[in-house]
DNA sequence: CCCTATTTGTGATATAAGTCACTGTATGTT
DNA sequence: AACATACAGTGACTTATATCACAAATAGGG
């Protein structure tokens, strides 16, 4: 079981004091993920609480028959609000988690969770802003379904992925419509509109967003 | 300026004990508003947590030209999850909550936030136990958007008003197409459907959830 | 280089939802 | 009773999105 470095962890999470991230280098198992791997699925319960050393975790939201619905990434020096709302619960439908490239994370038993919050004002005023940030990108969710259409949606999209990714985005339209929970082909032609409208290039694969 | 007696915070706030209600009470300002006052709008800075002591308060997205989203109420018990994130922030679009019925709430001034998570630890299990069933609930708004059709949408709305405020629900059409945003028509549509299937009973102004 | 699998393009059609235009039906007011 | 107003019902039509059935293009492995 390796551990993160003192250094590091205050680097990573600038918010944290320097006991704080003596303690988290004590208790805290460092875990590598692969592409991939899946660090959450719906039905489980949490036994730790999770950090993002680097790399990126992607959040997506799974329906009844298998649909899936991509929420928001998660990236170096965040974490994962509903791991420290941990609290057993077990809801039949919650969120998956799985990590779009090598990522490291730091896992902190729950058992740490009520101290870490009394005596670790650092530590608190983190997750305070760790909960504000998710809802506020919920709640932008939110909007996109409610009052959007497709092709917005699209674009709101595509412009999060350059922002995580680049402008060169590595993806085929099945994905997309998989993260939107629409339909490829829909996709492909809205992607073509796009493309007459200079938004973004299209190559086999991938996308380059202009702009 | 009222304030709600030491005795009735502990009925309402279970979670609470002795010190913080004393602390609440002599503190919080208590404030009635009556059906339709605004208690939050879009763009607008916090300056105090709210703490429903009675009645209910509907929150609803708004979008960017006028259209409106139901998303949950807050009642006797419930604090308002964005007034605790308050820090601020200026975004230009955020929610909006309505008096639905008569309400009292409990205001308590932002500047005392920081030292109530410090000293008093049931605070910060409530400010936690909120966020976590906000999240959730706005969680379950997210799956009803993006996976389910109109008809599915409208039952489980109707499912929520019924839990809210009985089994005859004062609503019209045109209400309920606003809250979903949707167009009465449609609504009316589905709702003659559902009553055809004897899950509702409509009057005028009003549908009687039979279940 | 050929073969195959994956990705993308595209027309035809189906369906859900939104819009328009109008009618009918209660309800309360003068 | 006559009227105005809010609410509800309904057919015709439009639009966005989904689905189906292919064809074309591209990449990679043997």
């Amino acid at each position: 079981m390796t551990s993160v470095s003192v250094p590091e962890i205050l680097q990573r999470f600038p918010l944290f004091d320097e006991t704080l991230a003596k303690f988290i280098h004590e208790k805290g198992e460092c875990k590598i993920f692969h592409v991939g791997d899946v660090l959450m699925k719906p039905g489980q319960f949490f036994k730790y609480a999770m950090l993002i050393v680097s790399g990126r975790v992607k959040l997506f939201r799974e329906g009844e028959d298998g649909e899936e619905f991509f929420m928001y990434y998660l990236e170096t020096g965040d974490a994962c609000a509903l791991s420290m709302l941990c609290m057993a619960r077990n809801q039949s439908s919650t969120i998956a988690a799985v990590a779009s490239e090598e990522t490291s994370v730091i896992m902190i038993p729950i058992q740490y969770m009520d101290m870490l919050m009394k005596n670790h004002p650092t530590w608190y005023h983190f997750v305070i802003e760790t909960y504000r940030t998710r809802f506020e990108e919920l709640l932008s969710v939110v909007d996109q379904i409610a009052f959007k259409n497709m092709d917005e949606r699209l674009i709101w999209y595509l412009r999060r992925q350059a922002s995580a990714f680049g402008n060169k985005l590595v993806l085929t339209h099945q994905q997309i419509a998989q993260d939107l929970n629409s339909s490829r082909e829909v996709i492909s032609r809205l992607l073509k509109k796009m493309e007459a409208n200079g938004i973004i290039l299209m190559e086999r694969n991938t996308i380059n967003w202009l702009k």
